[in-house]
Parts: C-alpha cells; structure tokens; sequence
DNA sequence: ATAATAATTTAGGTATGGCTAAATTTTATT
DNA sequence: AATAAAATTTAGCCATACCTAAATTATTAT
C-alpha cells in the first residue's frame, strides 16, 4: 500500500470516528470535524472512493464508510496518536489536556519503526490517558466494555475507563473533580427532565449535565444482590 | 513570524549548510541537495527573496545566502533536528546511522513547546548524537573549536568532536573503527600524494582517505613542546 | 575573441487540496 | 403534493510546489 498524504490520514481518522457507531457519515459532518467547507470534502472523498484500492464506499448524498482497506489506514494513524499521546505524558510530562494537538501533528510522520519503538518502551498499552483504546499492532480496536456514564442510574457503580474529550478546558475541569480514568464512581441521583446526573467520585458530590455524562464511559461494578457471593 | 511551510523549512535549512562557509548557494548545489531539479529552485528562492521579511539573498545567477530572518529560520530547524537526535538515541535507543531519518520528518512538526520539554529532559546538550553543535534557545549557534581531522599532520593528536555524515553505511564502518565522538585520535602518517592519513584510535591503526577525513572533526591536543609545562 | 559547455532561468504544465458561488438533491413543513 | 429549507454536489478558482523543455546567461577552452 502506497503511502497516503497527511490529508488522506486525516479524513480517514475522523471518518472512522464518525462512522463508530454503525452510521455512515455525512458530508456535512465530516466538513464540521475536520474544520473545512463541504464543497471540499465531496471532492475528496470521491477521489478516495475512485482510489485503486478504493478507502472509502460512497454513493451520492448518502454519506461515506470505510472500506477494509480504509479502516486499516484509519486504525493506523489512531494507533500513532493514541501510542503518542500515552508517550509523551509518560516521557515529557505533558498533562492529558495538551498532548492532543501535539499528537495531532506527529502522528502522520513518525515511521513504524518508532511506533514499535514507543509501544516496546510502555509495555504496549492498553489505552491512552484519556483511556482511549489503542489500535493493536496488528491493526484491529479491541473491543470497549465500558459504556457512557449517562446511561446509569442511581445505585449503579464503577469505574471510569474512558473520557472523550479533547477540548482542553474541559479536561482540566473534569480532572478538577477527580474525573479521570481509573476512578471509581457511583451515582447517586437521576434527574429525569434535565438528565443531569448526581454522582460521588473522590469522596465529593458533583452533578453532572448530559453533555458531560455522554462522554465518560465506566466499566460497571455487578449489582449486589442478596449477600450470596458469585 | 508566520509558520513556514516543511518545504521552505528545509531550504532554509540547506542553505544554511551550504553557506556556512562564507560562500553563496549555487541554484545547482541546493538542488542535488534537496533531490529536486534545478528550475524548482530557483522558482523557490525567488519566492523566499520576495518574501515580506525577505528570508534569503538573491541576484540573478549569484546564488542566494540567508538574510538574519532566514538565518533564525533556519536555525530553528537545526535545533529542532539535533536536539531530536539527541533525543531519539537517549530515549529510544536508536543508533547514531538510524536517527537521521526520523528526526528529518520530525524537526518540522514538534511544537516549541516540544523542543523545550526534550532540551530540558536531557539537560541542555551541545551537541548531538553525531557531535554537532545544537544551535542555542536564542538561535545562535555556539562556535566550532574542531577541525577537519584532514588538516592534522603526523604527531598531532586530538579528540573526535563531530562526524559531519549521514550516509547509515559509512556512520556504521566509522562506529565500527571506534570514530566516534570523543574517541581520542593521534595521526601516525601522513601520504603527500593521495591525502590518506593513518591514525591510531581505540588502540589500533587505520588508513583514512580525504573523503572520511574530512568529515571527521578534531579538538587538537596542544603540541608536547620542551616539557616545560604552560 | 569565439565557440562550446555548463549553469541558471523562464515558460508552461501537473497534482494536491483548499475555497466560493451556483445548481441540484433530499428532507421537512404545510 | 407543493414548497421551503437544508444538505450536497458541481463548476470554476487559487496557492503550493514540483516537473520538463526551451531560452538565456556565465564560464571555460581553444
């Protein structure tokens, strides 16, 4: 496979992450994320799909997904960043709010020697700090147990695994409650028309809106049911 | 200053090596160097010329040389380049013949912030992996006390500062005859008609022609005169 | 000094990857 | 079903940075 330009990688990235959740992605959308006009991704996401070994599937105002081909470029540029980001806060001591935009330009240069340098060095790790999952080597995303926070209820318990946010204000908000991956959370109130969320974490009380709840995802503690162990 | 395309990046950067002497840049000379072909250079230069803070020198058919603004630029890039290799050697065990590469495509993208928390880790080095000087915070670059080890004669002796080569196989044959930064050297004979020179290092002796002699750079001992101390 | 050669520049072309404005589809509303 | 609104695509432009071929200027040799 020939070597994709920084543009490529980019459009790839982001259309794997919008196309997650089964969805194909939108001309629109696209364009939003990656902070270009539409007119511009229509042309190149028809030259992707004209490609020879063609990246993405795309018919007329519907949308692109990726092919095979596609996603292993897209998991490739994914692991880079995800391996980057853990590196360079073990290493260098950046915090997990400024490594994103750092990452965001490495990850197109380094050569896979230096990947396999950087996940040799760490012990190949599982997930990045914000507990993201890192692509394995041989390119496939390990399956994500945790499940977004907004979907508990009160009485329900874990453990936080994952925060998905890059907007750094926000990080360093969530980090000020103890929000990070690793801790443990219970939720203690629901609140119907608002959705907010009444969670313990750290030993305080913090309520937490829709927006906020969506994007942190927890590995659920079992319910207890009557004392009998399992 | 605005940010400077990777291309510009790395002109400025060739021009600075070939004008380190004091001469200007030949259209030719930075072509060969860049691996592109001698038209594009000079569409390049005319640019950098007409820029708004003009970045380098140009008359007609006289080369080019860098105006102070260049100068920084280029500059910037070099240290960004060293202090990578630095960096990539001390952290991630590259050898000295495999880092140059890597640090190539990096030296454009790492943020100064980047530059900062790796100059820091290793201490403020002054000089990389292959013993060049790695311009300072400020962009000035320190002075080189070395010489060529072409210009030494019989009886002199010094030790290796710099090995002015990125060519992987002959950064290996040199490591392999122990020329490397800081090796200490002392020059046995000296043949007038093909400029080889024969040396002892690391114990054992070697027949050096011009091509190698010339990159390998010298802190000279002084000379042993009457043992009348200084 | 002239001719041959080498170096450099000009002219015109290509590929990438953006943009705007206008045209077209699709979706939503009434 | 008709129309309004939103999403998407087409068409045509622009900048960057490379290329080839041809023209020009410098340099070197006779």
């Amino acid at each position: 496979m020939k070597q994709l330009t920084i543009s490529i990688q980019d459009y790839l990235k982001h259309i794997y992450e919008l196309t997650e959740n089964g969805e194909s992605a939108s001309t629109n959308a696209l364009a939003a994320k990656l902070k270009i006009k539409p007119a511009s991704v229509t042309g190149m996401i028809q030259k992707l799909a004209a490609a020879k070994p063609a990246l993405v599937e795309y018919k007329k105002h519907q949308g692109v997904t990726l092919t095979a081909e596609g996603r292993k470029a897209a998991l490739e540029v994914i692991r880079h960043h995800r391996l980057l980001e853990a590196w360079l806060v073990q290493t260098l001591g950046y915090s997990w709010d400024e490594v994103h935009e750092e990452a965001e330009r490495l990850e197109h240069v380094i050569s896979e020697d230096f990947e396999q340098r950087i996940a040799d060095a760490m012990g190949h790790p599982l997930r990045d700090p914000h507990g993201e999952l890192i692509p394995t080597a041989d390119l496939k995303m390990p399956l994500e147990e945790a499940i977004p926070l907004a979907s508990l209820r009160p009485k329900q318990s874990g453990t936080i695994q994952c925060v998905k946010a890059a907007d750094p204000k926000l990080l360093q908000y969530l980090k000020g409650h103890g929000l990070v991956p690793g801790a443990r959370i219970e939720v203690q109130e629901y609140s119907p028309f608002d959705h907010n969320l009444t969670v313990k974490v750290a030993n305080k009380i913090v309520v937490l809106g829709l927006n906020i709840t969506n994007k942190i995802f927890i590995e659920v503690n079992p319910p207890k049911t009557s004392k009998k162990g399992r």
